[in-house]
DNA sequence: CGCTTTTGACCGGCGC
DNA sequence: GCGCCGGTCAAAAGCG
């Protein structure tokens, strides 16, 4: 992987004033390079450091695919916006990854995943489902090949609420305990059918402000028109519309479709923050402003 | 009544 | 082979 990351930490608030800001880590040698790979690449493939920043963050490991690539040397920039002003100052640098990486090995302060597994199979399992045992076997049981992993992104907001309204509708399906961590993971899968998109919301257990969402698989549908909230409604038309499937170079697209969708709030907050960054950095803030809202939209798959 | 959430069990992958 | 762990299932409970 190359040397020279300069990676941004992206963080911006709602446009409708809900709780909740979006951070991004950003790698800007790669999303000017389209020779390099794609975004999705550089954020969910990295695999020689796994869970370097992701450590530096309290994640846990399993959270690692997303981040991993961050150097550790290097202080993510921290792009703070919008209606809370004094969170500004006092979050500059919520997390610091170098400090946290060397000591991360420390044990996990509430871990409540201790008792878990302990109780094998006892009530349900009587003979009988021997018999029929169709039950779980509706999962593709093909030997030896591998589930394809779907594409993932993951990113971070500050919100004081785990599950972040994103446009879609999403039906919760597990909880799990984090490892290392004393906040839960919850898995949630898009209720529209046939639709494969899942997410996993999970806390960061280092900066418990933060919140980190990944998104998996494409959605094959448009954003609900009738939403809590009316998301939807705020997405410009043409963000309604799928796009090419071809989704992996994604950031290049969104380059080329975020400055129009760019809110009278936002740019008057992002401008204040922007005066603080290089030119680069200025445009990639610029462009990836709206980008919680982005999103969704990224993972429209062509109907046939 | 239908949809969503909760939660313990189950499953498969992986490391030892 | 065993145990751990992340992810998923599905029955039951909750809710509007």
């Amino acid at each position: 992987m190359s040397e020279d990351f300069r990676d941004l930490y992206y963080h911006q608030p709602y446009q409708d004033g809900r709780h909740g800001s979006i951070n991004m880590i950003l790698n800007s040698s790669h999303m000017l390079d389209p020779s390099y790979m794609s975004f999705t690449d550089c954020l969910l493939e990295g695999s020689s450091d796994q869970g370097t920043f992701a450590r530096g963050f309290g994640l846990s490991p399993s959270s690692s695919e997303a981040f991993s690539l961050v150097k550790d040397e290097q202080k993510p920039v921290v792009i703070e916006a919008a209606g809370d002003h004094q969170a500004c100052a006092s979050h500059e640098t919520p997390v610091t990854p170098n400090s946290s990486i060397s000591s991360s090995s420390t044990e996990a302060v509430g871990d409540e995943d201790s008792n878990k597994g302990k109780k094998d199979k006892q009530l349900k399992e009587t003979q009988e489902e021997d018999a029929l045992s169709p039950k779980k076997e509706n999962k593709p049981k093909k030997k030896g090949e591998k589930k394809e992993r779907q594409p993932r992104f993951a990113f971070m907001t500050k919100s004081e609420v785990d599950h972040l309204e994103d446009g879609y509708r999403w039906r919760k399906y597990g909880q799990k305990a984090v490892k290392n961590s004393p906040y839960p993971r919850s898995y949630y899968r898009c209720t529209t059918q046939k639709c494969p998109v899942k997410k996993r919301v999970e806390r960061s257990f280092q900066d418990p402000a933060i919140v980190i969402t990944t998104y998996e698989g494409t959605h094959n549908h448009h954003v609900p028109a009738t939403l809590r909230g009316n998301v939807a409604g705020m997405l410009p038309p043409s963000m309604l519309t799928p796009m090419p499937l071809g989704v992996p170079n994604f950031p290049q697209e969104l380059i080329v479709q975020m400055p129009q969708f760019y809110s009278q709030a936002s740019a008057n907050t992002s401008s204040m923050y922007q005066q603080n960054l290089t030119p680069l950095q200025q445009l990639q803030f610029h462009d990836y402003g709206l980008l919680q809202d982005i999103v969704p939209s990224m993972f429209f798959k062509q109907e046939p």
